[in-house]
DNA sequence: CGCTTGACGTACA
DNA sequence: TTGTACGCCAAGC
């Protein structure tokens, strides 16, 4: 169908429906965010929207960066924050700070 | 009004 | 293979 009715015209609004979107227990990354927001390129946008979520209670530290790195952790006021916040949710680590995204990948659309 | 920066990603040399 | 440069979109100054 038709493209999604967005109802926020907004690129940030849209890019918090979709991190709010995420499930429990699982991680996203930002170029998947901005590939279905419609531009994959779009991931730095991204990023700013994120940077801008911190404080709205957006759970931003389920979005990681196409290796699995904690890229935001610094906006979260604390290195380690977001790898206890992600832990508590029982997500796998293949390195500090780095997710093992191959196994709790979670794209922006799939049906929870 | 215009240039720079920024929680990324891909392409090319 | 590794490193560097560019592109995307929006906000800040």
């Amino acid at each position: 169908m038709a493209p999604p009715p967005a109802r926020n015209d907004d690129f940030f609004d849209r890019v918090f429906d979709v991190v709010a979107r995420i499930p429990f227990g699982r991680v996203t990354t930002y170029g998947h965010i901005a590939a279905h927001l419609g531009s994959k390129r779009a991931a730095r946008t991204v990023g700013w929207a994120l940077r801008a979520a911190a404080g709205h209670g957006l759970p931003c530290h389920r979005v990681v960066n196409r290796y699995g790195g904690l890229s935001g952790h610094a906006a979260f006021g604390g290195p380690h924050v977001m790898e206890d916040l992600l832990r508590s949710e029982g997500v796998a680590f293949v390195d500090e700070a780095i997710v093992d995204i191959n196994a709790h990948l979670w794209i922006p659309g799939e049906p929870v």
